[in-house]
DNA sequence: GCCAACGTTGGC
DNA sequence: GCCAACGTTGGC
């Protein structure tokens, strides 16, 4: 099983949003990077587990975890014109963008903030906090996994 | 609101 | 295929 970190901006989409979702699923729409978009159509398995990051939050960092919920699919919103992430380029014949449904396990009992993870050595070489890093779905090593979820109170 | 870093686009 | 211009991300 592998392990995943997905960032969200709560404003749109928190943790706790996912959790009052109906069966606590929600599906990752939106994403428009192609990297990212790999890692979910060729990578992702069902019950893979999930770091869900806040970003663009006060502050920044992982608010809890979450499964894998479903393979990849194509992504309804790049084909609905008044959706801000539609992709006029893409086509229902050969759809551009995929997601996976995304299911809330557990809320983190203590949020690990951003500066929090940067102040740990274990997770020095964590994808998240290289220098640059935009990409909203990144690896986590089981030994960043453990780390952080001991950070977490879990 | 600023801006560094990065991905994408499109002219050539 | 190069690369300048542009748009986006996301911490601060």
């Amino acid at each position: 099983m592998a392990s995943w970190l997905m960032k969200t901006e709560p404003d749109v989409c928190s943790f706790d949003d996912i959790w009052k979702a109906p069966k606590r699923t929600t599906g990752w729409d939106g994403v428009r990077n192609y990297q990212a978009r790999n890692f979910m159509r060729d990578q992702m398995q069902v019950g893979d587990e999930v770091f869900i990051y806040h970003s663009n939050a006060e502050p920044p960092g992982i608010a809890g975890i979450a499964q894998v919920a479903s393979s990849a699919y194509p992504d309804p919103t790049q084909f609905d014109p008044t959706d801000p992430h539609y992709d006029p380029d893409s086509s229902r014949e050969s759809p551009r963008w995929m997601q996976v449904d995304v299911k809330a396990v557990k809320k983190l009992p203590r949020f690990v903030p951003l500066d929090a993870l940067r102040a740990n050595p274990k997770l020095a070489g964590m994808r998240l906090l290289q220098r640059g890093n935009r990409l909203s779905i990144t690896p986590v090593t089981a030994a960043e996994w453990r780390a952080i979820l001991a950070m977490g109170g879990v």
